[in-house]
RNA sequence: GCGCCCGUAGCUCAAUUGGAUAGAGUGUCUGGCUACGGACCAGAAGGUUAGGGGUUCAAAUCCUCUCGGGCGCGCCA
């Protein structure tokens, strides 16, 4: 839909308003505005705003009256484009456009391709993303996969807004699960030595800690097979620069690129964290108390304190977080969000009531709750947990269903429902992955340039003479240009509700209507004609349009467009 | 006990943030290519939106209570 004309026709209705109620004593409402929607019912028009039900109160008349009066007003004033304004059921306003209205969008697509839905609502907006940070101790799971999937998804949808991205994966690269890890791999380590070292308590039992240690010992032999602390922070280290190598290469193979790797341990070290508890002192919002130093959260909604540092002087988990993420501040963004699993969202409120007390505002942080995706083998649940071993791997799904229709799988569903991936299900009916439906419109497109190009011996070239858009005058035609014009809305709403399934959404939405145009009475809509007419011509320009914006919308979901499947 | 999320067709999920007749997929049933890709299409059946009350022109959506499910509530990470 041509942005100007929806905006001249809402400034109309706007001033309308003004004129009609100014002379009488009625309150004009502040902030008042004109929402149009696209209505399901094309008997609705091709616009609809609830404007004189929203405002009737405050002009002392009825929704019905009211719409009346804008409509006549509005259709008297003459707007190029507009076909018909009327009021209509309990105080609607609808708007007919003209067929020229809806063949230019088809012009612009071919004109501006992928970049159609790129806007700068979000220009100049410096946003940092952080997610996955799995702990580097052990290989990445489903739920990360998830996560991996949403935030990249999320970040390809705010850079079309015109948002500048940055990717960060927080690094937990420090404190007491290293150690673990560290010394469940020594204990293994040592028994291939032929010593002993003993497996902590809650050591991790994965299969992968054993595969570590032989790696380890066809490295190195015994080596390390004396008892010390340098070795143990040897094994730290091996373990978890080798698991952090699995992880990279799992996301770069799942197509998640991350800016930056932002290890805990090195910021730790940098005085930063001591930083951040004194510019708390400083504004009197800690305070020790049985031998720790405790963040009065409360005071900025938290429902209680938080410990800082405990009273063996030790950090607590929040402390260098809560650092980061004024670092993260100073870094000059303007916006943090953090992607979090639901065991973490107890945490919400301490982390906002934190970037406050460091002087910011709370909206900076918005931070992400992706359910859990539950893992079920047919009916069995399975039951995840890394350190007990028992877990489905990334990579494992990644292999099975191939990258494309994982990654479409994880986004399909609003990240706040759970999300129940059955692997026997998902691996033997892969071929029938909703993701396939989008794709294959994208190859079934491709296949008729094809085609064109055998019958009339060159490439289709999508340049578009004036006047040839009008041979596009049925009705499905014109409901598919209609879809295809709110591509540009439906990723604006996307990216500001931090929501990637609408775009898949979207695109069922628009691959039904073109399958259903397709398969339409042949002799009526056949796209190839006889001749290279333009009829031809007219089909050939939009079924191109449908296919940039499948290959578009997969685009931000960051899932490829085949040509063939 | 308190807090957050969820409850929609047999199953898995949508619903343009309060809009007009609650929609897809899957499963069941019936049809459709000598033509541009049948990984598709057309049609049927399937609903008291967990339940009660409230707010208004209008509620799956907002408020409230009840029931049911998930997750949190540490000087763990």
């Amino acid at each position: 839909m041509k942005i100007e004309l929806k905006e001249i026709i809402a400034g109309a209705i706007l001033s309308c308003y003004r004129n009609l109620i100014g002379n009488e004593e009625c309150r004009i409402p502040e902030h008042i505005s004109v929402d149009f929607d696209v209505p399901k019912n094309r008997d609705h028009g091709d616009l609809t705003t609830n404007f004189a039900m929203k405002y009737a109160s405050s002009a002392k008349k009825s929704p019905i009256e009211l719409s009346r009066m804008i409509c006549d007003c509005v259709a008297s004033s003459g707007i190029e484009g507009l076909k018909k304004i009327e009021p209509a059921g309990p105080g609607f306003i609808n708007v007919f456009l003209e067929h020229e209205v809806f063949y230019n969008v088809v012009l612009e697509v071919l004109d501006k391709r992928e970049k159609y839905a790129v806007s700068d609502t979000c220009r100049g907006k410096k946003v940092i993303i952080e997610f996955v940070s799995a702990n580097p101790t052990g290989p990445l799971t489903v739920a990360h996969g998830r996560q991996a999937a949403v935030g990249d998804a999320l970040a390809r949808l705010l850079a079309n807004s015109g948002c500048e991205v940055f990717r960060e994966y927080y690094l937990n690269d420090r404190g007491r699960q290293i150690d673990i890890l560290g010394k469940s791999l020594y204990s293994k380590y040592m028994k291939l030595c032929g010593r002993e070292y003993p497996f902590p308590d809650d050591g991790y039992k994965g299969s992968y800690i054993d595969d570590l240690a032989k790696k380890l010992y066809s490295e190195k032999g015994a080596e390390f097979s004396g008892i010390s602390e340098k070795t143990v922070e040897f094994m730290c280290d091996y373990a978890k620069n080798n698991i952090l190598e699995w992880i990279k290469k799992d996301l770069a193979d799942f197509s998640v690129e991350f800016n930056s790797y932002f290890s805990e341990k090195k910021f730790s070290e940098t005085g930063k964290v001591e930083e951040a508890i004194k510019l708390l002192e400083k504004k009197g919002l800690v305070y020790e108390k049985d031998g720790a130093i405790w963040f009065n959260s409360r005071k900025y909604g938290d429902d209680k304190d938080r410990v800082m540092v405990k009273s063996s002087g030790e950090w607590t988990y929040i402390t260098p977080d809560i650092a980061y993420h004024k670092d993260k501040l100073d870094r000059g963004f303007d916006l943090l969000i953090d992607l979090w699993g639901p065991d973490h969202h107890g945490y919400i409120p301490r982390m906002k009531a934190a970037v406050q007390a460091m002087g910011f505002n709370a909206g900076c942080l918005k931070v992400v709750i992706i359910q859990l995706a539950t893992l079920y083998q047919g009916k069995n649940k399975l039951s995840m947990s890394t350190r007990q071993g028992e877990f489905i791997s990334l990579r494992e799904v990644m292999n099975e269903v191939g990258v494309d229709a994982a990654r479409y799988f994880f986004l399909m569903l609003n990240t706040d429902s759970h999300l129940d991936f059955d692997l026997e299900l998902a691996k033997k009916r892969s071929a029938e992955n909703p993701v396939y439906y989008i794709q294959y419109t994208h190859a079934r497109i491709c296949s008729m340039l094809e085609k064109y190009n055998e019958k009339f011996g060159h490439d289709y070239i999508p340049v578009v003479q004036p006047g040839i858009l009008e041979e596009l005058t049925n009705r499905e035609e014109k409901d598919l240009i209609k879809k295809i014009s709110v591509f540009p809305s439906a990723a604006e709403l996307a990216a500001s509700l931090l929501e990637p399934h609408r775009i898949h959404v979207y695109l069922t939405e628009l691959a039904s209507l073109f399958h259903s145009y397709y398969h339409k009475d042949s002799k009526k809509f056949r796209v190839i004609g006889e001749k290279e007419d333009n009829i031809t011509l007219a089909r050939m320009a939009l079924v191109s349009a449908v296919k940039i914006i499948i290959a578009s919308g997969l685009g931000l979901l960051g899932i490829t467009a085949p040509e063939k499947m």
